[in-house]
This record gives structure tokens, sequence and C-alpha cells, in this order.
DNA sequence: TTTACATATTCCCATATGGGTATACGATGG
DNA sequence: CCATCGTATACCCATATGGGAATATGTAAA
């Protein structure tokens, strides 16, 4: 198997920098696509697929509007990401990675006494 | 050029839902290989890549002991993610939701209306 | 020092990516 | 009706992925 499709789900889709610089531009407000081309300095056929990735997964809705579309941020699917990676939240606070530091010594202490002190 | 590399940052790695799971799996604690083998009912050669794109992009630590290597976790390189995810926090909120039809609602009502009444 | 164990590495392969470029398509203006 | 604009799609290509299978490497046990 090869690596999962982008359209798989939004973790996929937003581990692509541009499309995470689409829907930060897209929070800004709704946008039609020329603007996401000269803001993004990208060439137009690139945005539109990297558009259609993020419809893909839900993440940007579309309207019509004579010949231009106009995109609008639809949050939602972020959620899941969001959820998952608040658990963590707690890792990378200074206070536990001060308790690691102290579980790593002592480790490594215990390893270099070996067993014989206890 | 081709997709980024999983090893590029922690949203890449993290896009691999096994790779996901094994983090789940160390939050839990400290682990050898081979639990994680068992834990994931995936192949070994496949559990020590997973582990090495985690180690690349800083995830999980290793430590040697005896012929095992026992990994840990390290959530920090998750922060860039939940920094990046969090300003969306309020878009999937149900008052959001609410809001975003009103506006629906606005933007149709004017389009309807045409001009002529302001 | 041979054997078994724990893990990493290598090779093979189907697959989809993302950029580039050209082109299709629908809407609009002249 | 023809040209043009705004956007999407199709095609080409180099690339790395992730699984499978085999093998290498290093450590411990017999």
């Amino acid at each position: 198997m090869a690596r999962a499709a982008t359209t798989t789900d939004a973790f996929n889709a937003v581990a692509e920098p541009r499309r995470r610089e689409i829907l930060d531009l897209l929070a800004g407000g709704e946008c039609v696509v020329n603007d996401l081309v000269t803001r993004l300095g990208l060439a137009q056929p690139q945005v539109s697929k990297h558009l259609k990735v993020l419809r893909e997964v839900g993440l940007v809705q579309v309207r019509e509007e004579g010949r231009q579309r106009r995109y609008r941020l639809n949050g939602r699917p972020l959620q899941a990401i969001h959820d998952w990676v608040k658990k963590y939240e707690q890792t990378w606070q200074d206070r536990f990675d001060a308790l690691d530091v102290v579980l790593e010594e002592l480790i490594e202490e215990e390893q270099s006494n070996g067993r014989d002190d206890e």
C-alpha cells in the first residue's frame, strides 16, 4: 500500500502547508479563487487542486457566483485533530518537562548504580 | 515535487493513523518494540519503520536496554499542531454554527433582493 | 562459539502526490 | 456570436510512501 490519500481525512489534508495557508486565509472571511491565487503567490491550477482536496474532506464549502467560486471555511473537520492532539497538551508544559528530567535522572542513576544497593 | 516527506514535521508524521496509535500507546508509558508489535498487531519491520519516522521528528526517544529498545513519548512537537488547530476552535462550536446559518440566510436574502432597497 | 532473540535495514512494488503546463468549460461582455 | 475571464481538469514527471519479505546487526543465553 502507499501513503493514505490526502483526501482521507483532515489529518492528511492539513499536512500540506499550502492547504493550511489556504485555511488561514479563509479564516479571515470568504474568498474567491483568484484572491487566493494572488495572496498565495501560487499558480491557479495548484490552488484549485488544493481547494478540491479541502472540499473533499469538508474543510471548505463553495458557492457559485457568476463565473467565480466563493470559498468558505468549515472548521468542523478540524475538531478531530484538536481532540486527538489535546490529549497530549500537558506533555509539553514546562512542569511536565521538568518532571521528565527528574525521571530521566532517576533512571540513569538507577542504571549506573546497578541493583546491589536496594 | 512530490508530497512532503513524512519526516518533515509533526503534521506529516502524525497523518498516518498507525503512528498516532503508537503515540497513544506510548502515552501510557514507556514501551519496548515487541510490546508495540503485539499491541498493534502489525509486523515488526513496519513498527520499526514507523518508530524511525517518529524519532526523526522528535516525537519519541529511545533508550537502549540490553537487546531491547525502550521507546518513550515526547509530545512537544505536537504543540505546533495544537497551536495551529486551536485558532479554529470556535469554528465548530454550536453557537458559531448557528451564526453561520444566520449569515448564510442574510447573504441569500441580499442576493434575491438585489441592491434596490438600500 | 554457536544459537536464539530483539530490533533495524534493505529491497521490491503499487500508488498518489504536487508542481508545471496546456487545455476544457461555463459565464460575461463587446 | 466571438473573445475573454475565472476556474477546473487532464497530462507528464520525480519522488517517497507503506506494506511484505528477507536479511543484517547486535546482545544474551546455552
